[in-house]
DNA sequence: GCTTCAATGCCCCACCCGGGGCAGGTCACG
DNA sequence: CGTGACCTGCCCCGGGTGGGGCATTGAAGC
């Protein structure tokens, strides 16, 4: 199926000089269907959406393989990170069984770090997508890695797509070919260079989705965001003793059940109020709640931060 | 410019009916140029590209509609926010000055709730794209909202991109046509639709992230959240004057202040306060305002009523 | 060394809270 | 008509709150 494009000529088309790329777009008899062309397009925008509703689930890199072998079929897909102080991570694969050793395994004993793509990767890399013959300028064979490593994974062929992360760190899909089906041809990698832009933007976005703030602001709703304001209300003006004993005011315990649970005296309890009610200026534990409830409104700005920062300067 | 694409015949197009939109990669000699034809579909990648590297920033809109515009030219080009619980807002927008006050100023005034493209928005949407023909059902020139407003927008023709976020909101991008330009085409629709998947979800991905979802979901959300609780919190179980007396409890007001604000002894404030603790089934104020807390997570099933339903009927 | 802060804990005292009781007047409903 | 809910308001009383004071010990900074 790897190899599913018509080899033999149709004579309309070659006429036309239209790129080989496009020759499934028509019908064996010459004659093509508008629906055909649409529906091409078509299909890479849906597979690309796919993609791009599951930015920041485990969804996304299946959806993005999939989106890149509905143009150009590929063995062995990966996605790795490699990270700038780590050894490369594997965050996603299809990968059969039977080669997963030489592939995952084998690699991480050593030899990724002669790996072409691996050394463009922690090299300030400028493009988003590379070929192993223009990289290595077609002396593979010559080098150690291909002796001890590559000539052994039984691949003919490989291309990335290449990410950079913040930080330095890249992420890699990496795409080969095995005998079978045959190595790339110079119309493959026309597309896959023309496709090597949204992918890596994609990869990027994704990897920004992890950012605490997105995951905690977005995901839950206000019970979330009230727990929030429970752990980080005043933590900018107490201390962390303080912090304990107002936490669980706020959480409704009184006093001699604060107590019990922190393990200390009723008197401490009410020394800790008494600083509280000090250093946050109120004077009653109905002025201190009321001022909790009034913060929830700075709780966005201050993502994360105590909200009374926002709260009490409201000209920032 | 609107009209560029040739309207002149060309033979060998003819005979292979390729689309019309697709007329623009051919030489007027009707001799196509490989390159031409890939240029076209990596324009479309590096506009999209560019919308995917500017997520989450200022320069999201402005990138997404240009990337439209490189497909299908429009006039107006609008971002509009539709908040379940708020008046529309305006994301971005290139409206010239001379028809910002029909578009947005006289918009909001009210005519946007008689819009059909903000009820469709509101009231659970299925698609990604619609057209004002569609939805109307060719019956928008009887409407109110025509004879009102719309007739003097000066506008022939539009359609929207309908993005659905978390919380029943919407983004809409509005794309409309002046009498010069025509009305879009069954192609210029053909290719709007066709690029539906990939901007509806980029639109929501680009309000998953925080900046975003802190300026225009997130924060606007918990202050209206806040503010109904106050309101609607234990109104199904106390009585209307019980209602007032904790309304100002909730906001922070001391008995002696609530005495003062409701023209009323403190003594009947107190009298009060007993049936609402009875009533609420706590015992102290610290009670009362942990309750309160904790209902804030039934807003949302609640809609609108007492929070204190929900959350003393968990089951349901 | 001195000062400040933090954590812990004891004491005094004024005062408000919250439980209880009582009352009068109005309104709606069975 | 009787009952209950609502609104208003007065009183008693036990107990916790919140202001103040004092103390010891340890750590950090000048």
């Amino acid at each position: 199926m790897l190899a599913a494009k018509p080899k033999r000529a149709v004579p309309v088309f070659d006429k036309l000089r239209v790129p080989a790329h496009y020759a499934f777009l028509y019908a064996a008899s010459g004659k093509p269907t508008a629906m055909t062309d649409i529906a091409q397009l078509s299909k890479w925008n849906r597979d690309l959406s796919q993609a791009i509703s599951a930015l920041g689930t485990d969804a996304f890199f299946p959806a993005l393989i999939a989106a890149i072998q509905g143009q150009v079929r590929f063995d062995y897909p990966q996605v790795w990170l490699y990270h700038k102080d780590l050894p490369p991570q594997v965050l996603y694969h299809e990968i059969p069984d039977n080669a997963l050793a030489s592939q995952v395994d084998t690699y991480l004993d050593g030899p990724y770090r002669e790996d072409p793509f691996y050394q463009t990767s922690m090299n300030q890399p400028r493009s988003k997508f590379y070929r192993l013959s223009r990289i290595t300028a077609g002396k593979l064979r010559e080098t150690q890695y291909y002796r001890d490593y590559y000539a052994d994974t039984g691949t003919v062929d490989e291309a990335i797509y290449l990410s950079r992360l913040r930080g330095s760190n890249v992420i890699n899909v990496c795409m080969m070919r095995l005998p079978r089906h045959g190595t790339f041809t110079e119309q493959d990698y026309e597309t896959l260079y023309l496709l090597a832009e949204p992918i890596s933007e994609l990869i990027k976005s994704h990897s920004e989705h992890d950012d605490f703030a997105v995951t905690h602001l977005i995901q839950p709703g206000i019970d979330h965001q009230v727990d929030l304001a429970f752990r980080t209300f005043g933590a900018s003006l107490l201390s962390p003793r303080e912090k304990d004993v107002l936490e669980l005011m706020l959480r409704g315990y009184g006093t001699d059940t604060s107590a019990d649970r922190l393990g200390i005296a009723l008197e401490t309890v009410r020394r800790h109020r008494k600083s509280i009610y000090r250093k946050l200026d109120v004077s009653s534990q109905t002025d201190l709640f009321s001022l909790f409830i009034n913060s929830l409104t700075c709780l966005g700005q201050a993502a994360g931060d105590d909200p009374l920062r926002i709260y009490m300067a409201p000209s920032q």
